[in-house]
DNA sequence: CAGTGGTCTAGACCACACT
DNA sequence: GTGTGGTCTAGACCACTGC
């Protein structure tokens, strides 16, 4: 039955920059039959995007409480229970966190929970707090060209500025990780090694903190190779000692890729955790 | 239906065995203080206990369709917004499969969707359907007693009967994974090398036609280690080529563990894809 | 066409946290 | 108490599938 372009059910969500009343017909529900309309958009998806664009905008901060559901409701012209899926959905993406009883809030990865979203190496026996912090030593923080793979993950051009970052992560004496990371100069000016080295928390919390940069997820490819000279050495392995080499592509918001690590792990006494479901 | 332990909110919930009313105070309702009660759970929770008891009595089957929302509303006597949210996340923990305009459901390996929810190791360049579907050859299919370790994980004792497969997955004609299964004799009574050798599909969908075991959720540890005599032989690689060690648990309903597996994968040319989110 | 899941609303009430 | 998120209902209507 006749859909077009935007919408039957989509009339109501003009709202936002315009009358709710469906009485202002819009160009696309004059009668023009558009092919490549593109599929139906439920009001709640909408709401996910206006919520998603206040985050990158930084109109909510992460830790920042955002709007009650019924405030948001009232500015969306929409009822609670539809800015309710919106917030759900963006809830379980890990962009927002719901606390009962206190309000909506924009995740961080300042929090003990998400701590160990992202760092997935654990002790074979023992618990998590049996392994103490991660003791974190910056080896080097230099600014530099993109060489033509690297530019080509993060979306940038061969050339364009990068900072590279290459550091040690230690359980208890004994380092475990070594890791290089490259970040796109632009959205890191101002980074350096002292920056770096003086942080105690988790670097994705100084990014959020000092540069608005928001990890949101991230993808991994695991491989397994041996120790070459100099790493051996860092890990006080020997040559040829069997790694887990783990290459992880970060995103931030929109799916724009913010980070490119690689890190090498030593899994004697460790082991790279996933779930399947 | 339904209630026990305690409740506030449940009292509505009672109607169906009891009245609605009220006045008919229940042993918890009378003033009784009991600083053991559990937790307050809402009636969409107990909705999807219900329907996973029926998932697990095999009422419906992988690939069966179960009764629309109205049908299971009326059947526990709430709303179909109730039902609705309770197949919601048994939707979401990949237990149950919503089409629209279609019916709900019962998740199975047998599709090609879930095909590699499990197997993550993909090629480094090209696509999945480049490398071809993988050739599996059953080396080995032995009943025996557990070990303990073995046991220990699969939840069983020491000696009791166990199926140990070991099987060699090759793509385009080289072998890239050598892996260990190890099954509980009980639910897998009459496996044998035969019948894993005639199968083309997934395994996992011979366990659930065969066997009635649905694998719902696993847990994998992931270290990088050498490969010994025997395994660098089967691989085609030297002794001591690295290789990436996965073990999994395999859980089916009810987080009853049903499988352990040890696979060593090459990843010269592939990688083991994680997704972190 | 009828049957299924999907969206949206409006309103009531509960649980939880803070003040 | 007030304000937040969480649950539940009842009903309307839309979108998709297949007869």
């Amino acid at each position: 039955m006749i859909r077009i372009g935007a919408a039957t059910r989509q009339s109501r969500k003009s709202m936002a920059t315009s009358s709710p009343n469906p009485t202002d017909a819009s160009p696309v529900d004059a009668g023009v039959y558009d092919a490549t309309a593109p599929a139906f958009s439920p009001l709640y998806q909408q709401i996910k995007t206006l919520i998603l664009r206040s985050l990158q905008a930084g109109e909510w901060k992460p830790g920042d409480m955002i709007p009650s559901e019924f405030d948001l409701a009232a500015r969306f012209r929409v009822s609670q229970g539809t800015v309710r899926k919106a917030i759900d959905e963006l809830a379980t993406d890990n962009l927002l966190v719901r606390r009962q009883g206190k309000g909506t809030f924009v995740a961080t990865h300042a929090e003990v929970h998400t701590q160990y979203r992202f760092l997935r190496l654990l002790p074979d026996t023992g618990t998590l707090e049996d392994q103490g912090r991660a003791e974190r030593r910056i080896v080097e923080c230099r600014r530099l060209r993109a060489p033509a793979e690297v530019a080509r993950q993060l979306g940038l051009r061969t050339g364009d500025a990068v900072l590279q970052v290459k550091r040690v992560l230690a359980f208890a004496g004994t380092p475990a990780i070594v890791e290089e990371l490259w970040l796109p100069g632009g959205p890191f000016k101002g980074l350096t090694l002292e920056t770096l080295s003086d942080d105690q928390g988790p670097m994705y919390a100084l990014f959020e903190a000092q540069f608005g940069v928001r990890m949101v997820r991230a993808l991994e490819k695991i491989k397994a190779v041996s120790a070459d000279q100099d790493t051996a050495t860092l890990l006080g392995v020997s040559p040829g000692h069997p790694l887990l080499s783990v290459e992880r592509l970060a995103y931030t918001y929109n799916d724009e890729p913010m980070e490119l690590r690689r890190g090498l792990y030593r899994t004697d006494t460790r082991h790279y955790r996933n779930e399947l479901s």
